[in-house]
DNA sequence: CCCATGCTTCGATCGCCATCGAAGCGTTCG
DNA sequence: CGAACGCTTCGATGGCGATCGAAGCATGGG
């Protein structure tokens, strides 16, 4: 008999297409009902609610009553980071669901990553802070050095305000088109909420896709400039 | 309809549980024949025999001849490191397999993760190396220092032999059971590998135990001083 | 050569689980 | 309060896939 964690349950869980469509479709923080989460599945809602239930009982989703409505989102930073991850071995595999289709560049570019960017600008970002020496890699952790603070600050992050809550400041998390990793943590969260503030970009509507505009790139490009993009 | 990677196939292929025990048994670099896998898995050689060509079809294994055997490996380190993620999760939301048995600690303690060292002392050893500066992480990739190269070659490895490889010399591998870095790569083989030779550990029969002779255990400490163990 | 070994293919069986219709329960709104 | 909505539970159905016995194919040894 085997001893460790029991992979199989989990991997259960995610092997079922109307599952795995949920998780997807939930990989933006959003937190969706069970209607929706059926029509995205492509299912009856009697069916995802029994997916759903699952899900929970898994640990894998977290339910929010409000109202009439019941709310679904991912539990944990820790699910969508191995969700991540997963969908980085099955890009690596080969296994696509569609043929690449147009909206696939753009989610390479930029997309939202449970709450943080991902692709190829939250790579960019993470390498210019890490090369810049504003977030330090010591004892496998991740930290926001001095120059990284005032950077924050000055960007417009009230950095006192972030650290009341318990959650990690600065966390890396493997992206799954570059392979490389990007910034997740309340920062990461922090700085794209910054980014939509400031309208250098913007949420597409129903996908993961962030758009950045003109503008907004140029600015983008010319504060995390060390980095070159792809 | 959804784009993006399809981790569908990738769940229902680590869901079903004798598949999920064959991947386990493998997670120790070893290649094993479809037999000794069936016996692993519980399950008779045909059935076994369908379990893996599922998995080769998917990309996880890879099969390899051998006189009249065959013999099974995971393809690659990156299925080896997605999967070493899951069982973080696993872990992290509690699903065991087992109720913690006598041979659990000793997993804590050191285990093999594919082919170089993990657990606690696995961490450590990444705490130390990066600490002390001899592993740099800049530009999201890992990298040995000259002071790295120094001590590498120091504790009798043969770096010039190592990078005739194409595989990278330097990765971080998310370790399960303290759910920090662990160093992969070639240089994490190769010292585990030296650890064998210096006869401070030896790996258990049969498990993914990796023993440390007292006094191996310290040498290691000494060697290995500035993180401290938990 | 013939037999033993190791593995795969084939075919049949069985059980589990995804699915959906219908009904039940709670909430909201007019 | 009644009707509409949102979601869950129940029950029945169906299909896919895991499983194993038996047979087929290699390889190697005597």
């Amino acid at each position: 008999m085997k001893t460790g964690p029991d992979i199989a349950l989990l991997g259960s869980l995610i092997g079922d297409p109307a599952r795995a469509n949920i998780l997807t479709a939930l990989m933006d923080r959003r937190a969706l009902t069970a209607c929706e989460l059926a029509q995205e599945a492509g299912v009856t809602p009697q069916t995802a609610s029994s997916h759903l239930a699952k899900l929970i009982a898994g640990g894998l989703l977290s339910p929010e009553k409000q109202g009439r409505h019941r709310y679904f989102r991912i539990s944990d930073e820790e699910v969508a980071s191995a969700l991540e991850a997963l969908m980085g071995l099955a890009a690596y595999a080969g296994h696509r669901r569609v043929r690449t289709g147009p909206r696939d560049p753009a989610m390479r570019e930029a997309r939202v990553c449970y709450d943080h960017l991902a692709g190829d600008r939250g790579v960019q970002m993470f390498d210019h802070l890490t090369r810049r020496g504003m977030i330090s890699y010591e004892e496998a952790e991740l930290s926001l050095t001095q120059k990284g603070q005032r950077f924050a600050e000055d960007f417009g992050i009230d950095l006192d305000a972030i650290r009341t809550t318990r959650r990690p400041l600065c966390k890396a998390c493997l992206d799954w088109s570059v392979r490389r990793n990007h910034l997740a943590g309340a920062l990461g969260a922090a700085l794209l909420d910054r980014f939509y503030v400031l309208r250098w970009a913007r949420r597409e509507k129903d996908s993961r896709v962030v758009a950045f505009s003109r503008r907004g790139a140029e600015q983008f490009d010319a504060l995390f400039a060390t980095a070159t993009r792809r």
